[in-house]
DNA sequence: GCACAAACAGACCGGTCTGTCTAATTACGG
DNA sequence: CCGTAATTAGACAGACCGGTCTGTTTGTGC
């Protein structure tokens, strides 16, 4: 990928997260990257491609930092309070609107190649929360089940955050998903 | 209401239940609703303003619905766990698309008339689930952290049942919140 | 039968959208 | 210094958008 490509995915990404794939033109992208129209077409085949290729890249960082917490020196619950630290600190950020990929995913026809993107992520956040759910069962099917609880828990409370336009829902979310291991809340 | 009026805006709001306010167009309102054009502006001020009054009306049904529930001959377990079938009973309809509020919020300009009708909504559902745990808590404290949990729980389940295009996410939620009464927190 | 209101069809407006194309300019390796 | 490739600005196409407007037809109460 060129650098010239970079910039432009890096500006698309910062207007798609602000304010929605729909939302942003083609004509504001290459302004705001400094580029023309046609070398922006040189670099993506077209807006639903960069699209694509924008999801592509926040679910690989997200995915990195999944791993990165997973093997971190730190027991099970302690990873479950940072993962909704981290959100707690993503939501205050301005700007913040919910899920990239729910929210793109609400935009877009039934078939298109983002929508494989967004589920490959969204199956690949629920299994890391699977992952951190076996640290603290034993048995599997309760473990899958507590996974799924801190997975849709994590989900509500990113979706009602941007709703209520405060971190409450993140506060309570992690609350409940401390408090369902039956363990003391932390920080 | 006249039932021009009606007539219109139930095409109207099936379509954007169906695609989203955003990629439905008057014209497509108008010609599936039979009705000309200066009707349609006859009996809405702008598109927006459709928008706002079918919003209004789901919340309407929606609040009524919720009202009815909590009324019922019923323990509380049994009410939580009746509305989270409901759920998994309009999942599986085919079109579900997720919530109408939260989907129009993303896909909506930061002011809008639009927007006060969906935290008005937003507001009632978590009063809802509020309600339903003073039933199952003495403590408000307990109680308001529960009715949260649902509220978490049930957007959650609504967001990824979208996503995935399945009902695990309900079954999932559901019972997470039901095992969650089972185990009240002590302190 | 007549008047009035409502609904009709659809042309039209200014604007935005994605995407294509031309033609001039720049950067640069051999 | 020259040829190739990248990049530039911006005109343009074709579609669609929300919304306005004109003029006609239809239905209804008096």
């Amino acid at each position: 990928m060129t650098a010239t490509a970079q910039q432009i995915l890096n500006t698309a990404g910062q207007l798609f997260a602000e304010r929605g794939y729909e939302l942003v033109g083609i004509n504001e992208i290459i302004e705001k990257s400094g580029v023309a129209k046609a070398t922006f077409y040189s670099n993506f085949k077209s807006k639903e491609k960069l699209c694509a290729e924008w999801l592509r890249s926040e679910a690989g960082e997200s995915e990195a930092a999944n791993r990165e917490l997973l093997q971190e020196n730190l027991d099970a619950l302690g990873k479950v309070a940072r993962k909704f630290d981290g959100l707690k600190r993503y939501v205050k950020e301005s700007g913040f609107r919910g899920c990239p990929f729910s929210i793109t995913a609400s935009m877009l026809q039934p078939s298109s190649e983002v929508r494989d993107v967004i589920r490959d992520y969204k199956a690949n956040a629920r299994s890391f929360w699977q992952s951190l759910a076996l640290e603290l069962r034993r048995d599997p099917g309760e473990a899958r089940a507590l996974g799924d609880t801190f997975f849709l828990l994590y989900s509500g409370a990113v979706m009602e955050a941007q709703n209520a336009r405060s971190t409450w829902p993140v506060d309570s979310a992690k609350i409940a998903a401390l408090s369902f291991c039956g363990s003391p809340q932390s920080s």
